[in-house]
DNA sequence: CGACAATACCTCGAACCAAAAGGTATTGCA
DNA sequence: TGCAATACCTTTTGGTTCGAGGTATTGTCG
């Protein structure tokens, strides 16, 4: 049967993105390497995850996008709509409830 | 191709469940409500989820199970072995990577 | 000038996980 | 009797992510 709700699990490439993307307005092979270093190498995404991610949340609005020439290359600049600033805080607390949840978890009762 | 690296995000269920495991032995419905209650109600798993993982873990060493009749009705109980053991400190450790990643990206630089 | 790494975009196929739903059987209780 | 709860399990489905590949341009080093 269809899955009413999104796996609950995931959505982080789609979280880091959008935080990224809140910050300054980037393009897609930059934000293989921005990703890296901002989760302080911890994650590395690559681009056939990226740009999936990008072109569907394009597709429904919560990212916008222009065309930029730059030295001969085009490269294609991506930033937040409204839609995706919502977006971007419904993830947000999505991850803290599970990290808290499993943190609580972990933690919980010692080892008694 | 195989997919070297596990898939980074996931590993959820399974290190909740070895982490409860870890500190009691336990049967399959008793898991599904103990890790609600143990994730403060954050995570709910289901038994689809459950079971599966469950069968997997023991069929690569990481539990053991043995059945008991109790009041006429069977109940598995799982119980964690030595590679268990090992299996979730590995995801700890994973978790504790990702999260931190994630903590990171989302704290970076505030709203500046 | 020729080769090769880096930049920059993209897509496809497979793998994998987890959700929902369904299926069986027993016990307890109203 | 019938229905809810306990207890086990599997199957289908669907979404995400991964790796590998494919194109084209620019910059650079010999």
């Amino acid at each position: 049967m269809a899955r009413s709700n999104p796996p609950f699990m995931s959505g982080v490439p789609e979280l880091l993105l959008l935080r990224l993307l809140d910050q300054s307005e980037m393009y897609g092979y930059e934000l293989v390497r921005s990703i890296r270093s901002a989760t302080g190498e911890a994650i590395t995404l690559g681009e056939g995850v990226i740009y999936p991610v990008l072109h569907a949340l394009e597709r429904n609005g919560a990212l916008r996008s222009r065309r930029k020439a730059v030295g001969g290359r085009t490269r294609v600049y991506y930033s937040l709509t409204a839609k995706g600033r919502k977006r971007l805080d419904e993830l947000r607390e999505d991850w803290h409830r599970i990290q808290g949840g499993v943190a609580s978890a972990l933690e919980a009762g010692g080892h008694a």
